[in-house]
DNA sequence: CATTTCACCTGGTGGC
DNA sequence: TGCCACCAGGTGAAAT
């Protein structure tokens, strides 16, 4: 979710305003929630009113422009008429380049904009997602779940009621909370010092009140970093983040912890690498 | 219903 | 060098 939020901050500041002209797409038909010949048609000729974040989506918001030219120079906010909804899944990349640059294999949608730039949807392993909602059709896109960063500590709490599966597994479940992925349920919960099996519905009220805050601490400092590269992981500039060097559990299996120096474990839960500290964590 | 497993993909790494 | 197993920021359909 921090990457995710980078990129989405990158391309607002840079795309705000822009006009969309021209749309390609790729081939395949996995990265198209709603059919690229009906994207493309939606897409062409609106406005970017703004692009903002949505547990792990990315939103861009569209509308038309009604200035014409010279009038009324700055830009008018312009009316909210359609939705552009792209979700990165694990190797997807959102590019802001110029025309002429080279196009990266893997490359599924360039849309050229009035400004003469491109923005490039970018993904090796077409887990992502582009979405193409029409607002007069479709209902505004609000996400699966709640908002980690804003939620408050008691609607926190009563999200993991009475449920029966590891605290880790309800953390990555994107109906109760949207934007907590793997590397930061690992980080989140070593930080409140809960392991990742123990059953969500059976932590006290107080370990779900440290959890909460280990999480939205760990989300917002991310979010200063940039976000976490592991691999391939780069903002709308092309750039890394840094949070990967904050990492205390996550890929650090047989390595000492840093706080006891007992060597981090590694198990499978909830088909997810999960890792953390048998001693600081119970 | 709630919960778990697995398929969907490419690419990088490390063992032999 | 090659071949193979395994692993990776996620999710949704199918199975239990």
């Amino acid at each position: 979710m921090p990457e995710v939020e980078t990129i989405a901050r990158g391309v607002h500041e840079r795309l705000r305003g822009d006009r969309i002209v021209e749309v390609w797409f790729s081939s395949y038909s996995q990265p198209f929630k709603t059919p690229p010949a009906q994207q493309a048609s939606g897409l062409e000729g609106k406005t970017i009113l703004g692009v903002r974040r949505v547990g792990k989506h990315i939103v861009c918001d569209l509308g038309e422009l009604e200035s014409d030219g010279a009038g009324n120079g700055s830009r008018s906010d312009g009316m909210l008429t359609a939705q552009w909804i792209v979700h990165l899944g694990m190797t997807g990349q959102l590019l802001v380049t110029t025309p002429d640059g080279p196009v990266a294999p893997h490359t599924h949608a360039r849309l050229t904009l009035a400004s003469g730039r491109e923005l490039r949807f970018v993904d090796p392993r077409r887990f992502g997602r582009l979405e193409f909602r029409e607002l007069k059709r479709d209902k505004s896109f609000t996400g699966p779940g709640s908002e980690p960063l804003t939620i408050s500590p008691e609607a926190f709490a009563d999200l993991f009621r009475g449920r029966r599966l590891a605290i880790k597994a309800a953390l990555l479940n994107q109906t109760l909370l949207h934007g907590v992925g793997n590397i930061y349920a690992d980080e989140s919960l070593f930080r409140a010092g809960i392991r990742p099996r123990r059953m969500a519905g059976r932590l006290k009220r107080a370990e779900l009140f440290r959890l909460h805050s280990a999480l939205q601490e760990i989300l917002n400092y991310a979010i200063e970093l940039g976000g976490s590269s592991v691999s391939d992981y780069v903002d709308a500039d092309g750039q890394r983040g840094f949070f990967q060097l904050e990492h205390r559990v996550y890929m650090r299996t047989g390595q000492p912890c840093l706080v006891c120096a007992t060597p981090i474990r590694r198990i499978l839960l909830a088909g997810r690498g999960t890792h953390f500290c048998p001693v600081c964590q119970r």
